[in-house]
RNA sequence: CGCGGGGUAGAGCAGUUUGGUAGCUCGUCGGGCUCAUAACCCGGAGGUCGUGAGGUUCAAGUCCCACCCCCGCAA
């Protein structure tokens, strides 16, 4: 079976190595073009691009999909199966309906729960305690097609963005080479999503990302660890300056304090204990800006941070 | 040439503007206090101040030049 494969970042990489390893035929990876990143921005291959090249598989990169030059290269390449993993741009009718069995995503939920960009990040955010992967069909609509399999992954306390990428991007290759071997068993049912359950994880915006501390240490919590170690919670300190939070645990309640704003640094025991909603949290590791990732008490000691400063 | 911060003791920082004996907090080592301690007190060790036998100077962490390295933002 000739498989056309779809995708971008290291979550896709994983999909795509698990493919090669298991012995597929690989006809071709597509793949965003390279763009400028980081600092002095350079040209970036992405991590499928440079997975691919190092195994020989052919590596496209078409600025668009609409239009003859993508449709003829289809044509040529003449996948049985398009495989698409986080690949960042959605499909064109004619080439979902182009393979003869059709095009499948693996994507980082359960469905119909989490659909859209970022359902990795949203569901720590959102204190789930479980999560997973699920295997479809595509269609027109982002993320709505019929379902082929779904894995379940237990969200940890321990687990930030990074863990849970990791073993989700596993998963979701191990999900992936079940629902082909299904498929070519000729066992595979799909099922409706019930568009009713559908939730949407919308891509991670800069406001996101900005801690508010009338909320819970639970929620802070999350917040924190769903957008570590990228692109990281934030606050400021009293002299405005951006703080980002690598990582905080959620302090008892019974070290609250009665009429502390939230925000107020209530401690530097064993790090920065910060007021909000019921308690507090203790912020453990951070970047201060224009620095590095360093421990909060070494940044406590260089920045003569003091209690009862306000973070905001 | 995307914008910006930085390289000073094991860690985090000050000192550079206005050159003149290298400092703070923490750690570490030793001693003291204590029933005890991660608490407190006293004392010590530890630095070619990124590199260049570079330039200016009586004198350079500080001013000038060149190079190397690290990081933040933005994408």
């Amino acid at each position: 079976m000739k498989i056309l494969f779809m995708g971008t970042p290291d979550f896709a990489r994983e999909s795509l190595k698990a493919l090669y390893e298991s012995g597929e035929e690989i006809v071709a990876a597509v793949t965003q073009p390279d763009k400028p990143k980081g600092r002095g921005y350079k040209l970036c291959p992405c991590a499928v691009k440079i997975y691919a090249e190092e195994k020989k598989i052919p590596v496209y990169q078409p600025d668009t999909l609409k239009g003859e030059e993508f449709s003829s290269l289809l044509k040529s390449l003449s996948p049985d199966l398009i495989v698409v993993v986080s690949y960042g741009k959605l499909l064109p009718e004619n080439v979902l309906e182009f393979p003869k069995y059709g095009c499948i995503n693996v994507h980082g939920s359960l469905l119909p729960k989490y659909r859209g960009a970022a359902p990795i990040q949203r569901a720590i955010i959102n204190g789930e305690s479980m999560t997973g992967i699920t295997t479809m069909y595509m269609e027109k609509g982002l993320d709505t097609g019929d379902m082929l399999q779904k894995t379940e992954v237990e969200i940890s306390d321990n687990d930030n963005f990074e863990t849970l990428h990791d073993k989700l991007a596993l998963c979701g290759a191990q999900t992936l080479l079940s629902t082909i071997k299904s498929l070519k068993a000729g066992t595979l049912s799909p099922s409706k999503q019930n568009d009713n359950e559908a939730t949407y994880a919308a891509k991670i915006e800069k406001n996101d990302c900005l801690i508010d501390f009338s909320k819970t240490a639970r929620e802070i919590f999350n917040l924190v660890r769903g957008l570590s170690p990228l692109p990281l919670a934030f606050t400021h300190t009293p002299d405005g300056n951006i703080l980002k939070v690598v990582s905080c645990e959620c302090e008892k309640t019974d070290n609250m304090q009665v009429g502390v704003a939230p925000g107020t640094v209530i401690s530097l025991d064993g790090g920065i204990c910060v007021a909000c909603e019921g308690g507090s949290v203790k912020i453990l590791e951070v970047i201060p800006q224009g620095k590095g990732r360093m421990n909060a008490q070494d940044f406590v000691r260089g920045r003569k941070i003091f209690v009862g400063d306000i973070f905001k």
